[in-house]
DNA sequence: CTGAAGTGTTCACAGATTGAACAGGTGAAA
DNA sequence: TTTCACCTGTTCAATCTGTGAACACTTCAG
């Protein structure tokens, strides 16, 4: 099954392509911390869209930094995006329901004492 | 960001020892498939929870078949177990809300075509 | 008695992932 | 100007991880 490592793939790719689109000047490093990956990951990420047509590497504006690149999302790039963002959402409510099927079906296990627990510990940070 | 695989393999270890308090008997091929993983990652994860006490291999029943074992939950796995429960609680209503949060998030970049489209989808089998 | 099928077990391999190191640009301070 | 700390993107050797074919063994139907 490597399907799920290619599930793992493609929301890196969405949530890249999502957040270029709002602020095409973020940093290499900026994205990778954002979508959970290292360094190497998101050059890697970055140079296959690239590759596709769905970024092109604009000049970065401010002060005309000569190291940064602004990477902007081509009508390609932006119709990748539309589609990913579908299959996105569609897999992501599947898993909603089968995390809510699952949280349900594990909560007859805990007592009433276990989840108020779990509540206090909810409302207050992790 | 190891957080993320050690996560993945902790919820592999609570659903295991899940699977096996309801069905000792259930073979490892049939767990790896349950869980989702490989037939050698599921024996790695079986002789961990051996080796740290919480399961003991007991003799399989019916026919006294010699190949199989039982895998039992000892007092130490029903507590450990009792213990994850509460943990994978925590940790899948807290990845519930981000689900939904995020679901959200990205709901508003689809037109209400988009999402009957989705939603027919659901509908059917994948 | 034979052979197909099922069991747990092993392990070499491919692929992914990391993060330290690098070359170069920038800008403030000396 | 020169220096130097800090930030870019980029590379790549080393590491980690999971896979699944293959193995020895047991069972059981034909």
């Amino acid at each position: 099954m490597t399907t799920q490592r290619d599930k793992l793939r493609e929301d890196v790719k969405f949530r890249v392509l999502r957040l270029l689109q709002d602020n095409p000047e973020m940093s290499q490093r900026a994205l990778a911390q954002a979508v959970g990956i290292s360094t190497g990951g998101i050059h890697y990420v970055l140079n296959a869209l690239v590759e596709k047509g769905m970024l092109k590497l604009g000049n970065f504006t401010a002060a005309e930094d000569k190291r940064r690149y602004a990477y902007v999302l081509t009508p390609k790039g932006i119709a990748a995006k539309a589609d990913l963002t579908r299959r996105f959402m569609i897999r992501k409510l599947a898993e909603y329901d089968a995390l809510k099927a699952e949280i349900e079906e594990v909560r007859a296990d805990l007592s009433e004492q276990d989840l108020a627990d779990i509540r206090a510990t909810l409302k207050a940070g992790n």
